[in-house]
DNA sequence: TGTACATCAGTGAACGCGCGTTCACTGATGTAC
DNA sequence: TGTACATCAGTGAACGCGCGTTCACTGATGTAC
């Protein structure tokens, strides 16, 4: 690969499929799915419109991409999020922490990113979950879930009857929670706004979690 | 008003309003918020495109009130289901049992008509959850969720201290679920996707009923 | 090491499309006298 | 009961726009000999 020289501009871009998918991954920031057209991340990129087509068969290809790395980006703040955890030793205890915070990392994720977390779960396509694009392959968001899940599994504080309907159900409370939050309650001021999501994943949690 | 006699094209529609959020709802129906087109609403009504001028300042006025429209229509599907619950006097089974069927009515909407669906929770303006548009002023979801957990509470298996969180706990889980099975998990087989939502609201009827 | 040439990755003009909206207009309606 | 006239509710042509995509092309790259 050949490093442009000060102000070059090289006729070969060298990475143009990846740049275009950042710029698309830009403009959903700005105004989620509808946003996302391919003539703006051209220009943004600095090259023709046509040249996309030699790296996307057509926008909808674009789009997809575009998805997978909002999807990735979702995965990386929970990841953040779980970080930030400091296990205490009591299994218990760090199995529903862990899982508070796969949970906060989705709704944050949601309300700080509206516009990728719209095009995250846009449905244009099949939707595929793997983000094999956009050159990362960690852990998914679901992978992050189940994974806490199964701690919570493991430290006896869930009935093993519940393992199964755990996961579509958490999945479902932090997606509802979030969808919400972005939207017909967006009015909430912040600091309603995270009381509400602390007491609703506690309602939850007390629906899964064992009475000793 | 003059009824038109058969084959009569009234100059005068005598409803173009109406008729247009009508085709608008159509629309929706089929392809969703972005197929909410102006010029083909007009079109489906038999009417040139700037007739619509009279009655919405603009397009986004219509989508508006296409919007309220399946607000609506989400309200009435739940009464419906609502409707088929039979009361058996014990107030706590009775009380749980239209929880569940208003649960249950919001998320088969959400399958039957996620193009609808979509657009009632589509947020291009501060978005009023009044649905005083399309003739009807009955109670909305949010009201139906209300009564329901309201019952919960007469009935003493709601703790007073979770009354105010029950709330959006509720809609988020039966929110997150129906965006969810309309979405992501779109492939699920119907069998499938019921035994889903049976479980899932029942582990989350467990978070909010007071043990005994 | 050089050179011919296939292949790859861009360019730029052009296309057709359907949209929202404006404009000047005309036909229908209803009200004052 | 008639009639003048303001107002209301439509029409149809036209606008500019930005889009996705196609086409024939050209410049850069890399490989065979």
């Amino acid at each position: 690969m050949t490093l442009p020289g000060p102000g070059k501009q090289p006729y070969h871009h060298g990475d143009l499929a990846n740049a275009l998918v950042q710029a698309g991954v830009e403009l959903a920031r700005e105004g989620g799915p509808d946003a996302i057209v391919l003539r703006e991340a051209a220009r943004r990129v600095g090259v023709s419109a046509t040249a996309a087509y030699r790296h996307f068969s057509a926008l909808p290809d674009l789009v997809e991409e575009v998805a997978a790395a909002a999807l990735s980006r979702l995965a990386l703040a929970m990841e953040a999020e779980l970080d930030r955890c400091r296990p205490t030793g009591d299994a218990r205890a760090d199995a529903w922490t862990e899982m508070l915070a796969v949970g906060r990392g989705y709704v944050h994720f949601a309300l700080a990113e509206p516009g990728l977390f719209a095009v995250a779960f846009t449905r244009d396509k099949p939707a595929v979950d793997n983000a094999r694009a956009s050159g990362r392959t960690g852990l998914t968001a679901r992978d992050l879930l189940e994974r806490a899940l199964d701690k919570m599994l493991a430290a006896g504080m869930l009935s093993p009857d519940d393992r199964g309907p755990a996961s579509i159900a958490s999945w479902a409370i932090v997606h509802g929670l979030s969808e919400l939050l972005v939207g017909k309650l967006s009015d909430l001021p912040a600091p309603a706004r995270e009381a509400v999501i602390e007491q609703t994943l506690e309602v939850f949690g007390r629906g899964l979690i064992i009475r000793e």
